[in-house]
DNA sequence: ACATAAACATACATTGGTGTATGTATGTAT
DNA sequence: ATACATACATACACCAATGTATGTTTATGT
């Protein structure tokens, strides 16, 4: 049961937005009531904390699954696709959405501290191992991909905000040239 | 006392957040009672577009004033540093909230369309003909164009969901790699 | 001075949200 | 079978939000 108002959450967030995810309609979308919500789950902020984790570890596993189609042979272009593959996914607007929530929001804040500091260290050079071999202590791929990874976030955000959009008029642009970017810089 | 109003709703937004900008709170911070707000405004989702409004008139205004520093003789480098001055800057935050609150409140959409439009056209280089003149209907230029845009966005995003941050560690990495690809592709 | 409109304040109504208290059903161990 | 724990449902409490109705003050025109 606790699974699957979690799932509820998520697919809450990610198809109506943190606005209207309220505790009243994640058990409408669960088949329960809020008696049983409160029994697994000390409030609601504990429960929106639990279903941003499923979404990071959703996306974090595409980006762990797109490092590992290539193996040693990892090249720029397919770096740049599958970290494409984890940002550009539409659930990413529900981390979005509620991170920026959280901001002003102190009991939701620190029920997502540990998923916060997970999915960050995930995307840091300096905590990432696998990610710090990728790049290999070069200051010039380092900045690289903090570019890349801003301009994805950007494209992110671009899409959570343009009603029906599936992808954005330059998305194709900006990743072709990232690319070349890379592939020029011989990283 | 419009102007009040919308100047405190503006405040509140930068400095707590969309989620903490309620009518009360923008009442007390203007120093008016809720009857007043009402006499002015149809509702509050409309206080809201206006109180965005400025903010992006604001944003704008930074933007149009870099270009105007250097006039003709705008290099990339130029244009790199205006844009960062008006996405870079905390108000944007306050952009970023409210358009992402608005795909989900249909009140609030309605109150924004023509800031949303007025902005987005600002931003592409296919309704700002001073822009256009800037890329020279250049598609790498055009490209490029994107790439810095969505980085910068991507960046005021990083910055809006860390507390405390001023800046992030990475800025002026991204930023002077900006400048050297810029310069690199003779733009 | 009076009448009217505009601008504001106050009091109230309604709604929708989170959370609590209590009850009931189900599951498990003895 | 009984006792207890767990999992859920129901009813209620409380609060904070937006908005409305009404009253009062201020500004303006004649």
């Amino acid at each position: 049961m606790r699974a699957r108002l979690i799932a509820a959450a998520k697919a809450s967030l990610i198809e109506v937005g943190y606005g209207r995810t309220t505790a009243v309609a994640v058990c409408a979308r669960a088949g329960v009531t809020r008696g049983a919500l409160f029994h697994h789950f000390q409030n609601f902020s504990e429960l929106l904390a639990a279903a941003l984790e499923e979404v990071c570890l959703g996306i974090s596993a595409r980006l762990a699954a797109a490092r590992e189609r290539h193996g040693p042979r990892l090249r720029i272009t397919d770096l740049i696709d599958g970290f494409w593959d984890g940002i550009g996914d539409p659930e990413f607007k529900a981390v979005i959405e509620v991170w920026l929530a959280a901001r002003n929001d102190p009991e939701l804040t620190s029920g997502l501290q540990p998923v916060i500091r997970h999915f960050a260290n995930l995307a840091s050079p300096k905590e990432n191992t696998e990610l710090a071999a990728d790049l290999r202590g070069n200051s010039e791929a380092i900045a690289f991909y903090r570019l890349m990874m801003e301009a994805m976030i950007g494209m992110a955000l671009g899409k959570a905000v343009t009603p029906g959009s599936q992808s954005l008029g330059h998305e194709a642009a900006v990743i072709g040239l990232l690319k070349d970017i890379g592939i020029a810089k011989g990283l």
